[in-house]
DNA sequence: TTAATCAGGACTGCTATAGTACTAATTATA
DNA sequence: TATAATTAGTACTATAGCAGTCCTGATTAA
């Protein structure tokens, strides 16, 4: 039903919570107790926002992560195209698939434009608007 | 990544290519050689529009589907919605979600309303304008 | 040196999806 | 009226992707 994924969606809660304090280190303990998502879980997603370049990460004793950029400067689209890739509602929208009515079908185009439209409309939303009620 | 399912696509394909002559009969095999989706797909599809008011079926020999409303009045969303449900982007966006943290997560209003505004960019678009490349 | 912490994979089980098949109901037409 | 064509409805299976878990290694403050 055009969803994101679970963790997708655990992965704003967690950014939310780093943005709180974006000035602060947060480790994957502390961020576990906070949002109540299990350790195992938080863990995976900060690794992937890190390896994103979301995230800032310290290892070793009183490590942590934090927000690389501050909160207005961070979209949703940004944070959905760190845990799964590139906005783009059809297969075809991005690389040569396997789709097999490829070679005839007229209305790819028009998917690409969906989809430009949908990121655009997402990208002008930001982690520092998630934090209002 | 924000996809839409194989069958919502092809589904997109079919209602295109009825688009193009909307006041004639159609069968699942004439659709079939014109999009070049296999007979039991292109069947389960149809049945879907039709169940959710999109197509109008007659039965028996020499029947088929046709459009219920003109291309102009048929938007993306409405087969979106016809083939998955309602767009939504995150599960507890919809109905009360079995999430574990949502007693405590706050930024559930805040996806509902991403969601709405997905939605609307979506529902300005027409099977008209899939028409056009 | 030690304990705390992140990094990077590998693995498993579950769920949703795609695709298929079968039978029943309906209807135009010969 | 008989027949062939066609949709309606449902059930099934295999696959792929996702969520969740676990383990081992690297880094660093104290």
């Amino acid at each position: 039903m055009l969803r994101i994924s679970k963790l997708t969606d655990y992965s704003t809660v967690v950014m939310s919570y780093l943005a709180r304090e974006p000035n602060k280190m947060h480790n994957a303990r502390d961020i576990m107790a906070h949002t109540q998502l299990n350790l195992p879980t938080v863990s995976k997603i900060l690794k992937m926002l890190h390896k994103a370049g979301l995230l800032r990460s310290q290892r070793g004793a009183n490590g942590g992560y934090s927000l690389m950029l501050p909160p207005e400067s961070i979209s949703i689209t940004q944070i959905l195209a760190a845990m799964e890739g590139n906005v783009a509602l059809t297969e075809c929208s991005t690389h040569h698939s396997h789709c097999s009515i490829e070679s005839i079908c007229h209305i790819r185009t028009n998917w690409r434009s969906i989809s430009r439209i949908v990121q655009e409309s997402l990208s002008k939303i930001t982690l520092a608007d998630m934090l209002r009620p």
